[in-house]
DNA sequence: GGTAAAATCGTGCAAATCGTCCATTTAACG
DNA sequence: CGTTAAATGGACGATTTGCACGATTTTACC
């Protein structure tokens, strides 16, 4: 896939003539670069930004490196997350990856897709599992071909700017589950914050440190798994002692029961990665105001 | 990082061509210096005088700071292995991202890349961390980053063929160092196999459903962690004598200590990428043979 | 210091892109 | 239905870009 598009090349793409993409170009309708000499660079960011926004459709995605029939197809959610499950108990990552970007192309926030489709059609993996439908190797394979297509997206996305917000986060000990994090991280990048994820199975102190000199506005940890509750409650509340005041702790995952919860302090709750995304917009928007 | 940079490297850096480049110099656009013998040396201050002059964004700012790749020298690698270890350490995904490219566009074979310098590269992060030099999360961070650029060295990699004979692995169960495979993954990707990684965290009993249902010509098993070695051996003894005869099994990982791996039947075990990719060369030209 | 490999030099050329102009299509409105 | 404004698509010479080539310089390594 290639980075920098000429005009001409996004015109076969969305099966326009080249003059009315340079026109859009100078208009400021798409993010434009331009080389020394003058000639105009377009970034994949923009693209993406510009076929979610505008009405045209990539007539031609494979041009541009595209699967081939991304944004052609009209792709609904619960349809989706049906096709979703079965691509990846099937193993098929083509399938994956054209079905995650045609539902970004469609509008459909990063969120939603978290939530709606790819946890979802894991559930759904999870319960064919439970009858007997499936097998454990399907559901492993399916985290790798997910993460690898998370990470492509990321890719694609535009870099967090020099102004976003820092925003670290990852999973405690024995927590190896590593989906959480990443989808938390491509989330919180595409509402603008400069995300980086740790990882999984960090130790509370290393998360401390951390933070003490990284010093994010942000920091989220994902909880899928707990070994030992009062380890991890003592642990965290530590944590929060030390930061809970000068940044916004976000907690999420399955693993937090509301017995767990209630005994934990945190800015926000985020059992999805749509409150997630809600809360970290309301955040960024109030640092902005601070800073004016 | 080094102040002065090559026309190439700039090039890299903002996806343009190097005679371009060259020809900015020359018209006064970037401000130059040059040698004794003519060649053009680019400061880093003409580069950002450069970028905010005209509007051109640096696509790929992580190319600079980079050493001129050449070719197959030891050198090279271990520069290389230097400025990743600094790179993993600060989290700079880009210059790992750019040092890995670098070495594969420099025809170094994958293998030699994971072995001398990604897992080399980890190997002083841990013993920066014996030291108390490096923290844990800068160790996960790494990881993280590590996965994403093998992610992408993978998209880059050509598809296997139709003809190409499957492999299958992963880590067993308790296992959650997902590195290992997703490189066993790569190598024998790049060695023409149509390799596929399960993931980490798998028990036996869904390993040998995999084996039984794709029926691979390969199967490796990364080791890095075993919980209860007991458990281990009858568990791996059980799929070997399964299917130890119709599979080529290959395992490898630091946690198979002589000990153990002594207790284990196999076709090949590899301390490391390079005996994987040599052995799994091997396998496909006597498979090649007998279909013949 | 010396040697061989790799990187860069300068040059020339084909292809792509630029800005601009204009004919045509589309949409809106009385 | 006719008029008008706006958007589109195509064509033109001038300019820019990307690539290939042998010659030269730099670098790695003994």
């Amino acid at each position: 896939m290639r980075d920098l598009l000429t005009p001409k090349q996004l015109a076969r793409a969305i099966d326009v003539s080249e003059s009315s993409v340079k026109r859009w170009c100078d208009k400021g309708v798409i993010e434009t670069q331009y080389t020394a000499g003058g000639h105009r660079r377009i970034t994949m960011a923009g693209v993406l930004e510009f076929v979610r926004s505008g009405k045209f459709e990539l007539v031609h995605p494979e041009a541009l490196g595209l699967p081939p029939t991304s944004g052609q197809s009209n792709r609904v959610v619960y349809r989706a997350r049906e096709q979703l499950t079965e691509a990846l108990i099937a193993g098929d990552e083509g399938v994956c990856r054209q079905i995650a970007i045609d539902l970004y192309l469609a509008k459909h926030s990063l969120s939603v897709i978290c939530d709606d489709v790819f946890a979802a059609a894991f559930r759904q993996v999870g319960e064919r599992w439970a009858c007997g439908e499936a097998e454990v190797y399907q559901e492993r394979r399916g985290c790798e071909i997910t993460l690898r297509v998370l990470h492509e997206l990321r890719a694609i996305l535009a870099q967090p700017g020099e102004a976003a917000p820092l925003a670290i986060g990852g999973a405690a000990s024995d927590d190896q589950y590593s989906l959480g994090t990443a989808m938390a991280e491509l989330v919180l990048r595409d509402a603008k914050w400069n995300a980086v994820s740790l990882g999984d199975n960090l130790p509370f102190e290393t998360l401390a440190t951390a933070i003490r000199k990284h010093r994010p506005k942000l920091f989220w940890l994902s909880c899928s798994f707990i070994a030992d509750e009062a380890e991890f409650l003592s642990g965290y509340g530590g944590l929060y002692e030390e930061y809970g005041l000068e940044v916004a702790f976000v907690v999420g995952g399955y693993a937090l029961t509301d017995e767990i919860r209630h005994q934990m302090k945190y800015s926000a709750f985020c059992d999805n990665m749509q409150r997630l995304e809600a809360f970290a917009q309301t955040l960024r928007a109030a640092i902005g105001e601070t800073r004016k």
